[in-house]
DNA sequence: CCACAAATAAACAAAA
DNA sequence: TTTTTGTTTATTTGTG
């Protein structure tokens, strides 16, 4: 897959159409965008006026944001570094300001990407066309699309491979012998965790440390769906494919089309009916919430709540994440979406083990329960063992294991548990693990 | 203060 | 040999 990384010009690939597109261009030609905000308010708004079938000024409306956003065209100040000032080093900026607004209230080339390190591979993986990178792609696909970490302190890097190596939704693919692309091995989501990096971006945490959705803040105007922006990056395959709506659908629409699953995450959606202008609306306020929030805050103050309800869903909370030690936010307890989908995916996967759906159901259900037993420490599924050790059977064993040890938690077992004590489990359960290997 | 998730740092080995 | 890649452990940071 050549060069990682989308020209700047692909995005244009969808038919432009539509004035809202154009405007939005114009938007984005014009911006010193003071009042970006209320210009993308009003573009919105005519939006919701034309009867616009095609998506595509959705596209552009992304595009733009995610320029503003991540390319620093905003007037903002040279923002105060995400503290990535953290990092004693290289840091860009200088000016540490002791109030530093959430990310979502501010941005520029400097700021720290909201999306945690396993969401940017997931990202960068997913836009590939072959949907698998090798690490060096992956920080391609990242400095692309995320200049900050141009000028980054070099450790991000290491993140990024810490983060493949750890995090089970990575999963390395065997080289094609033949061919070789130089250094290491290419990289892909391994589909029966694709569930839970979606809900991580689906999450799309502005808090970059905050892998819960934060609290509205006080002020009515602001309404909870800013936490929840759809998984937008720039030549997101989840725009190009389904019009910029995909985790915006209603997780019960999700459900009933994931009989196409099979075929991959994505195409699963495009199909949702997409007239309802609201539904668009919905879409780009989610996806721009933390801007339009931003400039007038009352700007979207009158947007419904958003359709995916996920917080009443639950769907943000803990984890059937296979969130190893440190690696992904992605907290997805299965729940509908889970027991569908990620069955329907399993199919693809070359695991040998492939249970009959109803064992899948089952499972899934099962991962529900743990989902809503479970301690998210206790999920931690290091992933110690190479690729390939997995066998589903054995995760059941585990996720049969782990649920029961999440209802001793429940019984307040936990609470006699110290860090000592959750290490020593660890340790315990890795040996259980390799001696099952 | 604690638990937790995520980021970061670093040591180290293996591969190219 | 050097650089990159991959794994692992430990520590730090931010949040609830």
């Amino acid at each position: 897959m050549g060069p990682v990384v989308m020209p700047p010009g692909k995005k244009a690939e969808g038919p432009s159409s539509g004035s809202v597109a154009r405007g939005l261009s114009q938007l984005y030609q014009d911006t010193e965008a003071a009042d970006l905000s209320l210009a993308l308010s009003a573009s919105l708004s005519r939006a919701e006026d034309e009867e616009l079938t095609s998506l595509s000024w959705l596209h552009e409306s992304t595009d733009l944001l995610t320029s503003l956003g991540h390319s620093g065209l905003r007037s903002v100040s040279p923002l105060q570094d995400a503290n990535g000032g953290r990092e004693p080093s290289s840091s860009p900026s200088s000016s540490p300001e002791p109030s530093e607004p959430p990310y979502h209230l501010s941005t520029g080339p400097s700021r720290k990407p909201p999306y945690s390190f396993s969401c940017l591979i997931f990202m960068a993986i997913e836009d590939a066309p072959s949907k698998r990178l090798p690490v060096k792609d992956i920080y391609g696909w990242i400095l692309e699309h995320f200049p900050y970490f141009a000028s980054a302190p070099t450790g991000w890097k290491n993140s990024v491979r810490h983060n493949l190596s750890l995090n089970k939704c990575f999963k390395k693919v065997d080289k094609d012998r033949s061919q070789s692309i130089g250094k290491g091995s290419l990289w892909s989501i391994d589909p029966d965790y694709r569930h839970n990096l979606i809900q991580a971006l689906k999450k799309t945490p502005y808090h970059p440390y905050s892998p819960r959705l934060p609290k509205p803040p006080t002020s009515p105007s602001a309404s909870p769906q800013q936490y929840h922006s759809p998984p937008l990056w720039p030549g997101s395959p989840l725009f190009r494919k389904n019009g910029g709506v995909l985790l915006q659908v209603p997780q019960r629409v999700i459900q009933h089309s994931s009989r196409v699953a099979a075929q991959g995450l994505f195409p699963v959606i495009r199909p949702l009916p997409l007239s309802p202008v609201s539904k668009r609306t919905t879409a780009v306020r989610s996806a721009l919430g933390d801007y339009l929030t931003r400039g007038k805050n009352s700007l979207c103050s009158d947007s419904p709540p958003p359709s995916d309800d996920q917080q009443e869903d639950h769907t943000y909370s803990s984890s059937q994440s296979p969130t190893p030690k440190g690696s992904l936010s992605a907290h997805s307890h299965g729940q509908e979406v889970t027991v569908t989908e990620v069955k329907e995916e399993q199919k693809d996967f070359p695991l040998d083990a492939s249970p009959p759906p109803s064992q899948l159901l089952q499972r899934r259900r099962l991962l529900w329960t743990k989902g809503h037993l479970r301690t998210p420490g206790d999920t931690l599924p290091l992933k110690k063992r190479r690729a390939g050790n997995l066998l589903v059977k054995e995760e059941e064993d585990e996720e049969m294991k782990e649920a029961a040890g999440s209802l001793l938690h429940l019984a307040g077992v936990r609470t006699g548990l110290n860090k000592n004590a959750q290490r020593a489990c660890k340790v315990q359960k890795e040996l259980k693990e390799e001696a099952s290997d």
